[in-house]
DNA sequence: ATAAAGGATGACGTAACGTGAATGTCAATA
DNA sequence: TATTGACATTCACGTTACGTCATCCTTTAT
């Protein structure tokens, strides 16, 4: 059987590109020339060509394979076992890269957490610091001093204007919550403006919004007392309330 | 603190060539070029070739490590997830590639195993038909015609010269035996110049020799009574105190 | 007869530098 | 002060294993 370039190339699924490259590296060089300048392969060349790309599967390098091919005393054993120690060591080194990424991805994975966490600290502080504003100093002698005074440097950075519109928005807020309560109904237009409104003011301070955490802060407005006590002032069971509209709110959006 | 480039270089453990390459690419440019044009980098560039050859020793290409470098909304998160996946894919497609040279070694092992093994045998068949030469009927009678026809084949390539002197090594040896034997000690000197004898005599016909390979036979010529009768044939305890010889020979070369 | 398919030979491009060659600059020494 | 050696600069070619044109020739099918 003999084999034209593409056809070979088909059978053994290579380019014609890689076998006139391999003609030209002397690799594998073709049976014989017909007269139109044709390169003509035989069954011999068929079978050095599979052992080429045996060798090539390895990731032994051509001109490497060249040696071994041409070499008949060439020791394949011990190519063998070179090329094996090799790709052992390059296992180790993959091993090591992989296991770097994931400590590396763990490690970030813990900062964005601790980050967040404090992120969450410090915004609990604040509200602390705005209701201790508001309701004095039976909350300062609660939680101490320090806390509060490091919790409001943290949160300084904030411009007039944008200080302002937080204020307007937790106002509406407060206006809007027995407004609410009075439909009676946590999904009603009127509860979910108002779960609105309040993402709004939770992403002011809060850089990254997410659903999970607007919802965790909801829980945490009843849990706690003294943000309890903030939205019930307003209206009777409104904590409660904004609570509920906070969960539909974020299941719908 | 400011660096020329081979300060750098030598801090990074990179060559200049390599900060060169970098600055053309736009991958690290020098803080400023002073007065005659040289390259001088600062703590900035420290810290970004830093980052750099992090993700370089993550087999990050440059290209990439471009974009990641200059873009900072860059999911560093998602990149190094991505990247981890490729690595796992190479480390999958690497223990591919070692369990197949595991398994051609494997079977390139059993091959030469095999092919000892019918050496071997062949060798063995080979002394049989020599012992028959001398002894006659009942052996062929014993073993059959075809087995000693195929191992003479098997031995027909050995010259008139290179047969002659082995025929001369052999008799040396039943000459040595006797006198060996008379010094009642194994580790004599003339004892041990039997046995090397016999290492030259087998290497004669057996290609690869080994210290187990000889061993074998020495215990070979005692279990076998062909052999045994033989040597002692020569001298009564002959064969095992060839055996013997053997032994402690291989143990000293 | 003509067109499509397949063949051949250049020759450039790739990634990340290594390795000169030719030339300029700086600090120290004869 | 002149020189030397270390260090700097910019070309520019070489490396691997082909991919991808461009240009031209041969075979096969219609």
């Amino acid at each position: 059987m003999e084999y034209t370039i593409s056809k070979l190339a088909k059978l053994a699924n290579v380019s014609t590109r890689t076998l006139r490259y391999y003609d030209e590296i002397n690799l594998l060089k073709p049976a014989r020339i017909n007269s139109s300048g044709y390169r003509i392969y035989g069954q011999n060349e068929v079978d050095r060509l599979q052992q080429i790309l045996f060798f090539k599967e390895l990731d032994v390098d051509l001109d490497t394979i060249l040696s071994i091919m041409n070499n008949p005393n060439f020791d394949k054993q011990t190519a063998l076992q070179n090329h094996y120690s090799q790709l052992v060591d390059e296992r180790n080194r993959l091993n090591q890269l992989i296991e770097t990424i994931e400590k590396t991805m763990k490690h970030e994975r813990g900062e964005i957490q601790m980050s967040n966490q404090e992120k969450f600290e410090a915004f609990k502080n604040k509200l602390v610091t705005e209701n201790e504003e508001k309701y004095g100093e039976e909350i300062r002698g609660k939680y101490g001093v320090q806390v509060v005074d490091a919790s409001n440097k943290k949160f300084k950075g904030m411009s007039e204007e944008d200080y302002a519109a937080l204020e307007k928005l937790g106002n509406e807020i407060l206006d809007l919550l027995p407004k609410a309560v009075a439909t009676g109904d946590p999904t009603s237009d009127i509860a979910q403006q108002l779960a609105a409104k309040h993402k709004e003011w939770l992403t002011f301070t809060w850089p990254s919004y997410s659903k999970e955490a607007h919802a965790g802060l909801a829980d945490m407005y009843v849990a706690d007392e003294r943000f309890k006590a903030y939205y019930d002032k307003a209206v009777d069971g409104g904590t409660e309330f904004l609570r509920d509209a906070i969960h539909i709110f974020i299941k719908g959006n």
